[in-house]
DNA sequence: AAGCGAACCTGGCTGC
DNA sequence: TGCAGCCAGGTTCGCT
């Protein structure tokens, strides 16, 4: 995408999660990619007149690029030849080059907008938006700070987006179990433990980094359906320790509990008892 | 104000 | 085989 233009672009719904911008494909159309960039679990894409794509892939989204020359799909066909629904094909930019660039959603919760690209980081999507976890601003320190007087469990701080934005489901399970603190441990017992001054806080801002850099390094985590823009899957799902390991055995040498799972704030939590205390 | 549950939507899997 | 129930990578809304 960066550097081509929008040729044309075909909208085939009027929504995702939300009602996508009026006319939006009209004013996508002959516009240039000057820029690609991310905050958070946002993409963004800068064009040629001042306006910005912001895109969110939700829980199931999915771009998919195609050469130029890739002939189209058959009409009417329900299924590619990876089993990808293209009825859940809701958005096509063709590029000035040929090639194509498919968003497909199963469950549409993702969702795209046009936005002034100037005072973005203070559009509705990004006002309020806590640090990025990749950043240089995460240290011991922040962390302590930001959760600090916090009675919400720590898991619910870590996927709180106005504190760390860009943590998931899986990253916090990992990084909990591999921090070995306990997903129900007030937030604030992080800020205040009264001998070692913030070790507890140090440590996980470490180990946040350190699953993150790792998931992306094996090309993040293919669950059901996820898969690069190339079609290539992502492989940390092999390197979970915990994450959707219930009844399993705790990877840890010598601990041999079995992996818990509870729900918390209506999401999965997968901890061990042993390994993780508060 | 913070924290929590429900809602948004579809499909896959399990168990009866 | 069929169907009900549960679960899923995220965010937002509304209630207490």
């Amino acid at each position: 995408m960066l550097g081509e233009r929008f040729a044309s672009v075909e909208q085939r719904r009027p929504d995702l999660r939300f009602p996508l911008p009026e006319r939006f494909a009209e004013r996508l159309t002959g516009r240039r990619v000057e820029a690609l960039s991310r905050r958070a679990k946002y993409l963004i894409a800068d064009l040629d007149d001042g306006q910005a794509l912001v895109m969110h892939l939700g829980m199931s989204g999915r771009f998919v690029v195609e050469a130029p020359g890739t002939p189209p799909t058959e009409p009417g066909a329900y299924y590619n030849e990876i089993g990808r629904h293209l009825v859940h094909d809701h958005v096509v930019f063709h590029l000035g080059s040929g090639a194509r660039v498919t968003y497909n959603d199963v469950r549409r919760f993702g969702f795209m907008d046009l936005v002034p690209r100037a005072g973005l980081e203070s559009s509705r999507h990004f006002a309020g938006m806590g640090i990025e976890p990749l950043g240089n601003e995460l240290s011991g320190e922040l962390l302590a700070k930001l959760f600090s007087g916090k009675i919400a469990p720590l898991k619910a701080a870590l996927l709180d987006q106005r504190l760390i934005a860009g943590l998931g489901n899986i990253y916090v399970c990992e990084a909990l179990f591999r921090a070995g603190l306990h997903p129900e441990a007030e937030a604030g017992s992080l800020a205040t433990p009264a001998g070692k001054p913030r070790e507890k806080a140090r440590l996980l801002a470490q180990i946040i980094r350190e699953v993150l850099e790792e998931a992306v390094a094996a090309g993040g985590s293919t669950l059901r359906d996820f898969a690069h823009a190339d079609g290539s899957l992502g492989y940390f799902q092999h390197r979970f320790r915990v994450y959707d390991r219930e009844g399993e055995p705790c990877v840890t040498p010598g601990c041999g509990h079995l992996v818990k799972r509870l729900v918390q704030s209506g999401r999965s939590t997968f901890y061990c008892e042993r390994c993780q205390r508060r």
